[in-house]
RNA sequence: GGGCGGCUAGCUCAGUUGGUUAGAGCGCUUCGUUUACACCGAAGAGGUCAUAGGUUCGAAUCCUAUGCCGCCCACCA
C-alpha cells in the first residue's frame, strides 16, 4: 500500500489537513496523554502568547512570533514537558479606537455622533471578526496552542481580575485620581501616556517679546494669554531686583500685572534668561507653578479640547474676540502681526529648532492640558521589577535589553492610565453626584434612568408647556421606541411615570419596547408631573424665554404657576418615596423637563443658582443615575460612573495572570510564573515591564522566567514594512506560495535575538527548496521501500562495510542532536536551524544518501538493500524530529508516510 | 545630552566563553540531465572582518580612541 510520492512536496494540499490530525490529536492541551513521556510529573512548560490585536490580520511581525514560541512549545513538547501555549486576543483600546474611526470616516460618520453603548457594540462586532480571521491565520502558520483555553482580553472573567487589582492599587493608595497637565491629542480627543508620544524635530520662530521692564522667549506666543508669572533663574543678577515684584506689562488685550518669581529651572543661557509661565499649557510651567502654589495664580486655560484658542475668560473684553477661536498656528500668525504692531516683538529667530510631542498615531502636535485623570504611582511597583531582574529571576535574550529595561525603570514615572475612548476597559471608579466622593469597584444595586418625555406638538412649535395635557407626536413615538432600544440591556424592573399623557405614552411605549427583556410594572405618579406655568402656559418659548433662568427664579412664579422650590417638593418626595422602597430595582422615571432639574438639583444637591443653569434636557433624553451603598462622606445614594476607559496596557500588563486564574482550575498553579514571554522589542517598555510590575504586585510572583525579544521584520532595503510604502509582505500570501514552513524557517534562519529581520522573497524560496529537498530524500527512501521482499528486516546479516558506516552515521547524529538541543534550550534558534539545513542537505542528501546508494541497487545483496534502507530511514526520522518545531508540516506529512498512525508532534526528542 | 546596537564575500547575515586555511543563503562563473530532487549536482571566483592604537604566543572576537549608520531614552522657553 505505499504510494510512490510526487517529487515536489505540495503545501497546498498538506498543510490543511495536517493541522486537522493535530488538532484532532488533543495534543495542543497540555494534559494529553504523552505515552512516551514516562514522567507527566516534569516541570511544565508554558507561553502566554502575546494576544495579536483584534483590529486587523496578521502581519510579519506576528509570523515571526508565532514561528519562535511555536518552536519552543514543539520542541519542549516533544521532550516530554507538560506544555502549554496559551493562545489569546487584545481589544487594543486605542489602536482599535483608531482604526474604527477611520472606518468611521469612511462612512462619513465620527465616534462623537454616536451613542457609546452602540459604539462599542459595534466595535465589539467588527473585532470579534478580525479574531476569527486571526484565529484561522495562527492556524495556517502552524500555531500548536491550546485553543480550548483562549482568551480575549475584554472576557468578563478578565475583566473582573483587571477591576480587582485596580481596586487592590487604589486601597494601597498606588491608583490615585488627579488633575494633572496631560498630553492630550487635539485629533483623538483623548490623552495619551508618556509612551505614546513621539517627539518630533521642528523648526519654529523663536519669538522675543517685550513684558514690560523683562524681554523673554518663546515659541507659543498664542499662550501668553494664559500666563501667570515671569520666571528667572535665581542666581541671575540681571532680574535679582525684580524677584518677587508684579511687574506691569502691555498685552494685546490690554495692560496685566505679573510676578517675577525666581526659579532654578530657568536656563540663564536660554534666550533673555527669562521665561513667561504658562501653567494650563506647558508642563514644565505647570511644575514651576507647582512649586510656586502660594506666589502666583493657578492655570488659565486658553486653548480648547480641539486646540483652538478659547479665551471665554475674558468675556466683555473686546479685544479678546478677536483671538478667541482660532487654530493655534493662525492665532500665532495673527498675534505675531498684531504685536509687532504694537511693538512688543523685538527679535525673532525664525530658524529655532525643537523638539515637539506629538501623537504615535496621527502625528498631531499634543497639547498639554490639565484634566482629572487616574495615574498609577509606579516607583514602587517598579522597584521590584529592577530586583527581579537584578537577582537573575528575570533573564533576558538579547541580555543587553535588560539595561535598557533597567534603565526605563530606574527613571519611571506615573503611569496615566485614563483614555477618552469608548473602546476598552471602563474605568471603575463611581463618584458620588452630591459629593463626588469616589467609589471603586463597588456593587451597583441598581440603576436608575429619569427619562424626558418624547415630542409633543408643544414642544415642537416651541410652546411653554405645563399642566396642558397634549400627547406625543409622531417623532415623540419613534423617540420613546428608541429610549426603550437604548434602556433594553438593563433589566428593567419598574417604570414609573408622570400621569400626564406624554409621559404616560412615552412610558407605555418603552414598557412594549422593553418588554421581550423584561415585564416591567408601569405606575404613574401625578407627583412628577411638570410644573404649572400659569398665565404662560402656551406662549411661545422662543420670544419668551431666553434661558431658562428667564423663566423665573427659584422661588418666582407668574399667576396661577407653581415655583420651582414647590416643584421640587412635591418631586423629590414622590422621587425618595419610590427610592425608599425600589432601591434594589432597576427603575425608569419617565418625567418632564423642570422636574427632572430639581431632581438632579436635589441628588447633586446643588443650590438654586447652579441648578437653573442646567440645561434642558432633549425629549427622551436619559440621565443614568447608579445606586451604590451609601457614600460614606455624604450618605448619597446616586452616583455616575468615570467616562474614561483604562489604557489598553493597564490590563494587558495582567495577561500573564489574567489569563491563567480564568483558565482551568488548577493552571494558575501549574503554569504560572510561565516560562518564556517572547515578543518584539519594541513593546519592552509598554508591555513587559508593565507585565512584570503588575504580575508582581497582583501575585507576588513575576510573570515569566525569560523574556526574548525579537527584532522589527524589514523589508529587503532593510525598510520598515508599512502599508503606505506598500512594501508589506503578506505572511498569509507567501505562506499561500512556498508553504508556511519555508516562511517559518525563513524567519529564524541567521536571525539573533534582538535584532531586526530582513526578510525578502528570494530568502523563503531558498527555504521552499530545501523543504523540496527534505522530501525528495524521503522519496528515495520511499522508493526503496516497495516490494515485499524487503518489508522484513534481515538481522545483522549485512555487510561490515555497512556496519560501520550504521555506527558512525548514528554517532554523527547524535552528535548533531545534542548541539540542537543545546541550542534550542539557549534560544540560539538560528544556530540550530543551520546546523540541521547543513545535515540535512550536505550530509544526509549529499553525502549519505549518495554512498548507500550502490547498496541499494538490486545487484546488492538483500540483506544490505534492506539494511542500507534503515540506516537512512532512522536517519531521516531523526532529523525529521529536530525539525519539525521549525517546518511542522512537511516533517508531519513525512513522518506519516513512514509511519502511518504515528504523529511527530507528539515524538520523543 | 545619555544609552544601546551595527559596520565580516556583490546582497542579507552567522561566527556561543580569543585557538588551526573566516562561514551560510541568495547572487555570480564553469561543467554536468548519474533510475530522490534542475525548487538538482560538481567545481570555482569573491573578504587586509569600518579605521587607528593596545593586551596576548595567538584578536573578527578583549581594551582604548575615531568615523559612519541605525535605534532607544531624556530634554529644549
Amino acid at each position: 500500500m505505499l504510494e510512490i510520492l510526487e517529487s515536489r512536496y505540495d503545501h497546498q494540499k498538506t498543510e490543511e489537513k495536517i493541522y486537522a490530525l493535530w488538532e484532532k490529536s488533543g495534543l495542543f492541551a497540555p494534559e494529553a496523554h504523552q505515552p512516551w513521556a514516562g514522567n507527566l510529573k516534569r516541570k511544565p512548560f508554558a507561553i502566554i502568547m502575546p494576544p495579536p490585536n483584534a483590529n486587523g490580520s496578521l502581519h510579519l511581525g506576528h509570523a515571526v512570533f508565532v514561528t519562535l514560541q511555536d518552536i519552543l512549545i514543539r520542541f519542549w513538547r516533544m521532550r516530554g514537558r507538560k506544555t502549554l501555549w496559551l493562545p489569546g486576543a487584545d481589544h487594543a483600546g486605542f489602536e482599535t479606537q483608531v482604526v474604527f474611526d477611520k472606518k468611521l470616516e469612511k462612512e462619513g460618520r465620527n465616534r462623537f455622533e454616536i451613542p457609546r453603548d452602540q459604539l462599542f457594540g459595534e466595535i465589539w462586532e467588527f473585532t470579534q471578526n478580525s479574531k476569527k480571521t486571526m484565529e484561522s491565520q495562527l492556524r495556517k502558520l502552524g500555531a500548536s496552542c491550546d485553543w480550548s483555553r483562549e482568551k480575549f482580553t475584554l472576557d468578563p472573567n478578565i475583566v473582573k481580575i483587571v477591576y480587582e487589582t485596580f481596586e487592590k492599587l487604589y486601597k494601597d493608595g498606588l491608583a490615585y485620581r488627579d488633575n494633572r497637565i496631560v498630553n492630550w491629542c487635539t485629533k483623538h480627543q483623548t490623552t495619551l501616556s508618556e509612551l505614546e508620544t513621539k517627539y518630533v524635530e521642528k523648526k519654529d520662530p523663536l519669538y522675543y517679546i517685550k513684558y514690560g521692564p523683562v524681554e523673554l522667549a518663546t515659541v507659543r506666543p498664542e499662550t501668553k494669554f494664559g500666563d501667570t508669572a515671569v520666571a528667572v533663574n535665581p542666581r541671575d543678577k540681571r532680574y535679582a531686583k525684580l524677584v518677587g515684584k508684579e511687574i506691569e506689562i502691555e498685552t494685546l488685550i490690554g495692560p496685566a500685572k505679573i510676578k517675577v518669581i525666581a526659579d532654578e529651572a530657568v536656563d540663564m543661557k536660554f534666550g533673555t534668561g527669562a521665561v513667561k509661565v504658562t501653567p494650563a499649557h506647558d508642563p514644565n510651567d505647570f511644575e514651576i507653578w507647582k512649586r510656586h502654589e502660594k506666589e502666583i495664580p493657578g492655570p488659565k486655560v486658553v486653548i480648547d479640547k480641539y486646540g483652538r484658542i478659547d479665551l471665554s475668560a475674558f468675556a466683555g473684553n473686546e479685544k479678546a474676540e478677536r483671538y478667541h477661536g482660532l487654530k493655534i498656528m493662525g492665532a500665532r500668525e495673527l498675534i505675531e502681526e498684531d504685536m509687532r504692531k504694537e511693538g512688543l516683538i523685538t527679535k525673532i529667530d525664525p530658524e529655532y529648532s525643537h523638539s515637539v510631542a506629538t501623537c504615535y498615531k496621527c502625528g498631531t502636535t499634543l497639547e498639554p492640558r490639565i484634566l482629572p485623570q487616574w495615574f498609577i504611582k509606579t516607583k514602587p511597583l517598579a522597584e521590584k521589577a529592577i530586583r527581579a531582574a537584578e537577582k537573575k529571576e528575570i533573564s533576558f535574550h538579547p541580555e543587553s535589553s535588560k539595561k535598557v529595561y533597567l534603565h526605563w525603570l530606574k527613571n519611571i514615572r506615573d503611569w496615566n492610565i485614563s483614555r477618552q475612548i469608548v473602546w476598552g476597559i471602563r474605568i471603575p471608579a463611581w463618584y458620588c453626584l452630591s459629593c463626588s466622593e469616589p467609589k471603586i469597584n463597588p456593587k451597583v444595586k441598581s440603576r436608575w434612568f429619569l427619562v424626558r418625555h418624547g415630542e409633543t406638538d408643544y414642544n415642537k412649535m416651541g410652546l411653554i408647556q405645563g399642566a396642558t395635557d397634549t400627547p406625543l407626536n409622531e417623532t415623540g413615538m419613534a423617540q420613546a421606541r428608541e429610549a426603550g432600544q437604548k434602556l433594553k440591556p438593563y433589566n428593567i424592573d419598574l417604570i414609573v411615570s408622570s400621569d400626564l399623557i406624554r409621559c404616560r405614552q412615552t412610558a407605555e411605549i418603552i414598557a412594549e419596547t422593553i418588554k421581550e427583556e423584561t415585564g416591567a410594572e408601569i405606575l404613574f405618579e401625578e407627583k412628577l408631573r411638570e410644573r404649572h406655568q400659569g398665565e404662560i402656559e402656551g406662549l411661545p418659548r422662543e420670544k419668551f424665554l431666553k434661558n431658562p433662568r428667564d423663566e423665573y427664579s427659584y422661588e418666582g412664579k407668574y399667576m396661577g404657576a407653581e415655583s420651582y422650590r414647590e416643584l421640587e417638593e412635591r418631586a423629590w418626595q414622590a422621587f425618595s418615596s419610590h427610592h425608599l422602597k425600589n432601591h434594589h430595582k432597576n427603575v425608569v422615571l419617565v418625567t418632564h423637563g423642570g422636574v427632572m432639574r430639581m431632581l438632579i438639583k436635589r441628588i447633586k444637591n446643588l443650590d438654586p443658582e447652579a441648578a437653573l443653569s442646567i440645561p434642558s434636557r432633549k425629549n427622551a433624553e436619559i440621565i443614568q443615575l447608579d445606586v451604590l451603598d451609601k457614600c460614606k462622606k455624604c450618605g448619597g445614594h446616586f452616583f455616575e460612573q468615570d467616562s474614561d476607559v483604562f489604557d489598553t496596557w493597564f490590563s494587558s500588563g495582567q495577561w500573564p495572570f489574567a489569563a491563567l486564574i480564568t483558565g482551568k482550575k488548577t493552571d494558575f498553579k501549574t503554569y504560572y510564573p510561565t516560562d518564556v514571554m517572547e515578543t518584539g522589542y519594541d513593546i519592552l517598555f509598554f508591555w513587559v515591564a508593565r507585565m512584570v510590575m503588575l504580575g508582581l504586585y497582583a501575585t507576588g510572583k513575576i510573570p515569566f522566567k525569560d523574556v526574548y525579544l525579537h527584532g522589527l521584520v524589514l523589508d529587503k532595503d532593510k525598510k520598515k514594512m508599512s502599508k503606505s510604502k506598500g512594501n508589506v509582505i503578506d505572511p498569509l500570501g507567501v505562506a499561500e506560495i512556498y508553504g508556511s514552513d519555508a516562511l517559518r524557517i525563513a524567519l529564524v534562519a541567521g536571525n539573533t535575538a534582538g535584532k531586526d529581520i530582513v526578510i525578502s522573497e528570494d530568502k523563503i524560496r531558498g527555504y521552499r527548496n530545501f523543504a523540496t529537498k527534505l522530501w525528495n530524500i524521503a522519496r528515495f527512501i520511499l522508493l526503496h521501500r516497495t516490494g515485499p521482499h524487503l518489508k522484513k528486516r534481515y538481522g545483522e546479516k549485512y555487510s561490515k562495510e555497512l556496519k560501520d558506516m550504521d555506527r558512525k552515521s548514528l554517532a554523527e547524529i547524535e552528535a548533531i542532536k545534542k548541539k540542537v538541543t543545546n541550542h534550542l534550550e539557549k534560544f540560539e534558534f538560528h544556530l540550530a536551524v543551520e546546523i540541521l539545513y547543513h545535515y540535512i542537505w550536505h550530509t544526509l542528501a549529499d553525502k549519505k544518501v549518495e554512498s548507500l546508494k550502490r547498496f541499494l541497487q538490486p545487484a546488492s545483496a538483500l540483506e544490505d538493500q534492506v539494511a542500507a534502507r534503515e540506516i537512512l530511514e532512522k536517519l531521516l526520522i531523526e532529523s525529521l524530529k529536530m525539525l519539525h518545531p521549525f517546518m511542522p508540516f512537511i516533517t508531519e506529512e513525512i513522518y506519516q508516510k513512514l509511519n502511518p498512525g504515528k504523529i511527530l508532534m507528539a515524538e520523543k526528542w
